[in-house]
DNA sequence: TAAAAAATCATCCTTTTGGGTGACTATCGG
DNA sequence: CCGATAGTCACCCAAAAGGATGATTTTTTA
C-alpha cells in the first residue's frame, strides 16, 4: 500500500516545515507546502493530494476556508484545520466548510497524528459506506407500532432498490407475502409508496 | 433557549473541575461529573445529559471506551473523547465507537471550546440532515451522459418520494413530460426503477 | 396451554410505472 | 442558417406496485 499524500497549507514556514518533519517521520508523505492561496490551488490541480493540513488563518486577503470550500466543491478529499485563534465568525465559516477535522494549535506531534489520523478515518468511513445500512433499533425508536423482522429485511430490500419479485426470490416466499409486508410497512410509517418510505426512513 | 447541559466523565478530580470551571464560564452547564464507570452510567440513565466529555484513560478495568459504545447503542448524545497518550490500540478502539470529536491533552481553555463547538455542531448537522439533498453537479461527475437540469429536478422529485403525478403537478407540466424525463434519467444512470436510481445516488 | 403476534399465501381490482416510438418547439453555438 | 440539445407532449402496451379482505400456519409469550 502507497504512502499517504497529504499537502501542507501553511503560511509560516517554520510551522509548516515543522509538521513536514513530524509527518515524515511517521511515514506519511508530503506531496508538497503552499505558503500562498495560489500555491494551494495549483498544487490541489497539478498534484493532487489525499489530504490536506490547512491554516486556516493565511496571511492573505483569501484565506484557509477559501481553500477549503473550493476542495469542498470541486476535490472528494478530506482536510483537516489548523487553527490558532479561531474567532467565532470564522469558526462559524468553518464549520460550514466541512472539514474532516480540526488541530488546534500550539500542537506537538501527537496532536497532529492523533487529529490527522482520526480524520482520515472519519473520511474514509463517509466515503465507504455507500450504502448505509438501515437500523431497526433506531427505526422503531421512531414508531408507534414497530417493525417486526420479517417487516424490516422487506425494507432494508426496498432501500436497496429491489423490486417485489426479487425480494421474493431472495426469501423463499411468494410475492404475495412480500406485499403483504409491505403493506404493513405503510401502515406503520405512514406512507403510500417504497419510495416515501424510503426518504422517510433514509436519515434514520 | 435553555443551557447544553453537558456530563463529564474523568476520573482525574482536578482536570475534571478545571474542565467544569471551563465550560461553566462560557456558558455551559454541567450536569454531572463521573470519576468511574459506574457513576458516568448512573448518570447517563438518570440525569440525561446533552453530550459527555469522555476521558479516554479511565483508571478503571472498563474504560471510557466502553462508556463511548453504550452511548452510541443506547443514547442520540455526542460525546468528545478527551485523550492524552492514547496508544495505538486504542485509538483504533476509540475511532469505532463513533465519537463527535477529540480534544487532545493537555487542552486549555480555548481548545475545550473549539473541541466542544465543533463536535456539537457536526453532531447537530447529522441530526438535521434529514433530507441530505443531491448535488448535480457530484452526479454528473460519475456519469457519461449528464443529467440535465430538469432530470435532475425531476431525480430530486423521485428522491423526496414523489409521484410522477405530484411532479407534473409541482412542475406545470404533463405527467407524460415527466415520464420522458425519468426515462432519460434511467438510461443515464442505467437503471431500471426509481427505487434503483435512489440507492445508485444516495451516496453520491 | 391458550391467546396474541408474526408469517405465510390467495384473489380481485385499481393505480402507477416503465418501455418504445414519434413529434413539435425553443435555444444555443458555430 | 443549420445541427445539436433540451424540453415538451401523446399514445399504446406491459409490468409492477398498491388496496382490501380473508384465511392458514408458526412462533411467541403471558
Amino acid at each position: 500500500m502507497s504512502q499517504i499524500r497529504i499537502l501542507i497549507v501553511e503560511d509560516e514556514p517554520l510551522i509548516a516545515v515543522d509538521i513536514e518533519q513530524v509527518l515524515t517521520d511517521i511515514n506519511y508523505e508530503v506531496s508538497g507546502i503552499a505558503f500562498t492561496v495560489d500555491e494551494a490551488l495549483h498544487q490541489l490541480q497539478h498534484n493532487t493530494p489525499d489530504a490536506v493540513l490547512l491554516d486556516i488563518n493565511l496571511d492573505d486577503e483569501k484565506d484557509g476556508i477559501y481553500i477549503a470550500e473550493i476542495i469542498h466543491q470541486q476535490y472528494q478529499i478530506p482536510f483537516i484545520f489548523l487553527t490558532s485563534h479561531a474567532d467565532r465568525h470564522t469558526l462559524d465559516r468553518a464549520k460550514k466548510s466541512n472539514p474532516a477535522g480540526y488541530i488546534v494549535k500550539p500542537f506537538d506531534e501527537k496532536d497532529v497524528l492523533a487529529g490527522l489520523e482520526i480524520a482520515l478515518y472519519n473520511h474514509a468511513q463517509k466515503q465507504t459506506q455507500s450504502q448505509p445500512k438501515l437500523s431497526l433499533t433506531n427505526i422503531n425508536k421512531k414508531l408507534r407500532h414497530p417493525l417486526t423482522d420479517r417487516e424490516f429485511a422487506v425494507l432494508q430490500a426496498i432501500y436497496e432498490g429491489q423490486t417485489n419479485q426479487q425480494m421474493a426470490n431472495a426469501m423463499f416466499v411468494s410475492v404475495n407475502t412480500i406485499k403483504t409486508h409491505i403493506a404493513n410497512i405503510y401502515l406503520k410509517l405512514d406512507v403510500p409508496s417504497r419510495t416515501a418510505a424510503i426518504a422517510k426512513v433514509r436519515s434514520w
